[in-house]
DNA sequence: TGCATATTCTTTGTCGACAAGAATTACACA
DNA sequence: TGTGTAATTCTTGTCGACAAAGAATATGCA
């Protein structure tokens, strides 16, 4: 046969450092896409049995999505998907104007060619996103196009601001959109081509004119989307 | 320091979640302090060793570290101290300044007499360390005036951003003053104070000039400390 | 000597196990 | 039946140990 050395019972079947990575990712994007419910508990001997790992790179993941954000942890006790607080959205809205405005401006200023080959390729995904009526797609595809815009505008401060920004905004979308069938997602595919020309011609004031515009747009589709939601609710 | 050992075993002597908590907060300020040098290498069993604890904890709070920049990991090598990347700091200058202005006119709208008296104390210290000329502590006390009027500005998405910056200026700023004893120490302590009463008054206009001026001396200065190159105009 | 390869060493990534808190249940007692 | 307390369970935090990946060093050969 072969064989020379007999191996231990445990066949590791997978990179060294591949785990926490491999957790991380997955888990991210269950809570972005709201596969674990915001303040659900995260249990994790549970995730070690599902990933055939031991707790360590379980535990490692967890501590970098806490990092972010996404999940709470309360000391010797129990860690959950983070919440959504829907109470005050207004610093969530600043921000996320703000750094629309801002990230599209310095893309204006600062893309290269193989900016803006990245900036069509996700507008393309978006726009088939928008005509195969895939709302989650849509949702992702609209983050990486506007990361997109923010990686040309080569300011990592600002950077990783708005992917946080930008992975709150999915959950928020994620949890109004079950179907898009009006007319706003192609009126978002026309506003992207607007921004992209605008970035081409490196017309700062108009980036920031035509981001701020998009911006609003999107916040007003949100808070439309959640008052209509309230309704059934009792007054605050 | 040490607690006598008077139980034969294992004597934990420190309670269960703070092993952690405490090697992050050490580990920080030494990497703000530069007392530990960019690029210098972190072992993990010295640290181990020097805190008497397992590495599990240290590998938790240097990850948590990681998430924040302060630390590079390089995968099944090193990890060492983070760099300061002098050569293209506009992206610094520009996010910082950016930061000035948005928490400082938020301050102005949204301010509430905690807060105030919060912002007071800080320029209180801050000044105690201008008059004792403690370049170190002028350093953390401006840093810490600063998030201040952050946290009365209300939107933790700023705030988060802003601080990791103004920890980026601690560094930078460690790295050039050894002695303050020129007379910008105390024009800063003046700025202060007409942004304290701008908010106070909530003329946010005025708040996002003061700033905003304040934000350009402070960047100028460091200008000046660095070699004499002048970096690109960046006019948002 | 110079270079390629094998060996050792160092540091990180992962594992299984155990103990401490907190939550939950069981229980005694009025 | 209700309540306060003790035992149990359940989850997390910490530990020591081992294996893997690079780096450093030694070895063999032309």
């Amino acid at each position: 046969m072969k064989a020379p050395k007999t191996k231990p019972a445990a066949v590791p079947e997978r990179k060294r450092g591949s785990g926490v990575k491999f957790v991380y990712d997955l888990l991210r994007d269950e809570i972005l896409d709201l596969v674990l419910a915001p303040g659900s508990p995260i249990d994790e001997v549970q995730l070690a049995e599902r990933f055939s790992m031991s707790r360590t790179p379980i535990r490692e993941a967890l501590v970098r999505l806490a990092g972010e954000g996404l999940i709470d942890t309360l000391p010797n006790r129990s860690t959950m998907v983070a919440n959504l607080d829907f109470l005050n959205m207004s610093p969530f809205f600043d921000a996320l104007t703000l750094m629309y405005r801002v990230t599209t401006q310095l893309a204006a200023q600062n893309r290269r060619p193989a900016d803006l080959e990245a900036i069509h390729a996700r507008q393309a995904e978006f726009a088939a996103a928008v005509k195969a009526q895939d709302a989650l797609a849509m949702i992702a595809t609209n983050a990486a196009f506007h990361a997109a815009i923010a990686d040309a505008g080569r300011n990592p401060y600002f950077n990783s601001l708005f992917s946080r920004l930008l992975d709150e905004g999915r959950r928020f979308l994620r949890l109004y959109y079950q179907s898009y069938d009006d007319r706003l997602p192609q009126q978002f595919v026309d506003e992207h081509e607007a921004m992209i020309a605008a970035i081409v011609a490196r017309d700062t004031a108009l980036a920031d004119r035509l981001s701020k515009a998009h911006a609003e747009q999107i916040v007003q589709q949100i808070q439309k989307l959640m008052i209509g939601d309230e309704r059934l609710d009792v007054t605050l």
